[in-house]
DNA sequence: TACGATT
């Protein structure tokens, strides 16, 4: 049954629902039909902590806004605006495509003289990001492997000798274009492609695909910690029939210079079930509007506001490195590149990424959580793995959380093993 | 009941 939206899709909305064809929309319309394809955007490669008002904020501050909807998901942040006057829209993505926005500020505070070239670890708390018990280890020789590894491009507040303060900048490049108008030949127009070079970038990669036709947006997973690519990524056409042919043309191939052939399959629609639902969301009605004289507030946002806007400012102290560095590459149960991996074993079917971080935050940092789901039913399979940066918090967490009785279960814990591929 | 990995 499909659910009742009061202020649901009107039927000439370029983007509405694919049933009404308009491929040639026709100036005899009058009364409410609009063409929406010089007012309204879609903006690619946003912040993924940006709120809703943010996003208003930074596109009302062109012009007045018909509707606006950002979506975020895991990962990725993007959205759409429909401005009123299509010349806001054109400026919209003068202004703004390409924009690198500030994410978070960062403050360090050192508890003793630090040098540039010594070995530290700083403890990053992702709080704002992801939970109250989410620490982050860079580790760190210099001054500007920190800054690679937080993912920024600019800095400022250096001293010499001590870091201080950092502001850490959009990794990505906010992408702001006209938006598509709707139709099946770009739906499931996505790509995953896994078997990357390590060394492949994002470049490198659309060049490899760029061939094929138009690259709407493209990615590559990256290790959360070392910033290292985990060989896998994403790759949206503009139309489904490009991606097809990509597929015919790459897949079990070597991009030159590689050693092993890559995969490219259609990436999974994890939010195919529900896309009705958010096709609603983000065909809102033409006629909600702003509280208030927004128009005026818009015009004097000052942009300036929001590129300096901090969204937390917390304080850590950085922590001599001991000799666990000369443990890197050897083989040791649970020990990968970025930590100490965890098996957690007999989860509830329930069990969510949180009941994990609340297990094991307390005990130290935790770079990463990961609950393994059925993929049909998107069940727990009954465990999971926690990924923590320093072996003795890691140890301490497998010593007081195997055989904790969690609800009517006795987990086990213990390092992870590679079973999978043991001779 | 047992060692993954699709934004």
């Amino acid at each position: 049954m499909e659910p009742q939206v009061s202020n649901g899709p009107t039927s000439n909305t370029s983007n509405g629902p694919s049933t009404n064809n308009r491929n040639c929309p026709s100036p005899m319309q009058t009364g409410a039909a609009t063409d929406d394809s010089k007012t309204n955007l879609i903006v690619n490669y946003l912040p993924q902590n940006m709120t809703q008002e943010e996003f208003r904020s930074l596109f009302g501050s062109i012009g007045e806004i018909e509707s606006c909807k950002l979506v975020r998901d895991k990962i990725t942040g993007y959205g759409f605006v429909n401005y009123i006057d299509p010349k806001d829209a054109e400026k919209a993505i003068n202004t703004l495509n390409g924009l690198r926005l500030q994410t978070k500020t960062i403050k360090l505070e050192a508890t003793g003289p630090c040098r540039c070239d010594d070995k530290v670890t700083y403890l990053v708390s992702q709080a704002d990001v992801h939970s109250a018990r989410f620490q982050q280890h860079f580790v760190i020789q210099r001054e500007q492997t920190l800054w690679e590894q937080i993912g920024a491009t600019q800095r400022m507040g250096h001293k010499e000798n001590l870091i201080d303060s950092f502001y850490v900048f959009s990794k990505k490049e906010m992408k702001v274009s006209y938006a598509r108008p709707s139709s099946a030949s770009i739906r499931d127009a996505n790509l995953y492609v896994s078997g990357l070079p390590k060394t492949m970038t994002q470049k490198e990669l659309e060049q490899l695909f760029s061939q094929y036709g138009r690259i709407i947006t493209s990615r590559i997973l990256v290790d959360q910690v070392t910033g290292v690519s985990r060989g896998v990524g994403f790759i949206r056409f503009d139309k489904r029939i490009e991606a097809e042919e990509a597929i015919k043309g790459l897949n079990g191939q070597k991009p030159s210079g590689a050693t092993e052939p890559i995969t490219v399959k259609f990436a999974n629609n994890p939010s195919q079930k529900s896309s009705q639902a958010l096709l609603s969301q983000l065909y809102q009605s033409p006629n909600r509007r702003y509280p208030g004289p927004l128009h005026h507030q818009a015009q004097r946002f000052r942009l300036d506001n929001l590129l300096n806007m901090a969204y937390g400012v917390k304080r850590f102290s950085p922590i001599t490195i001991d000799g666990m560095t000369s443990l890197v590459g050897m083989n040791i149960p649970g020990h990968t590149g970025t930590g100490w991996c965890i098996f957690v074993y007999n989860l509830s079917p329930d069990s969510d990424e949180s009941v994990l971080w609340q297990l094991f935050g307390p005990f130290g940092a935790v770079n990463n959580v990961k609950v393994i789901r059925d993929f049909n039913t998107n069940k727990c399979k009954g465990f999971g793995f926690v990924t923590m940066t320093n072996y003795d918090e890691a140890a301490m967490a497998i010593a007081s959380l195997n055989g904790y009785r969690l609800g009517d279960r006795v987990l086990q814990v213990s390092f992870k093993t590679n079973k999978a591929h043991k001779s």
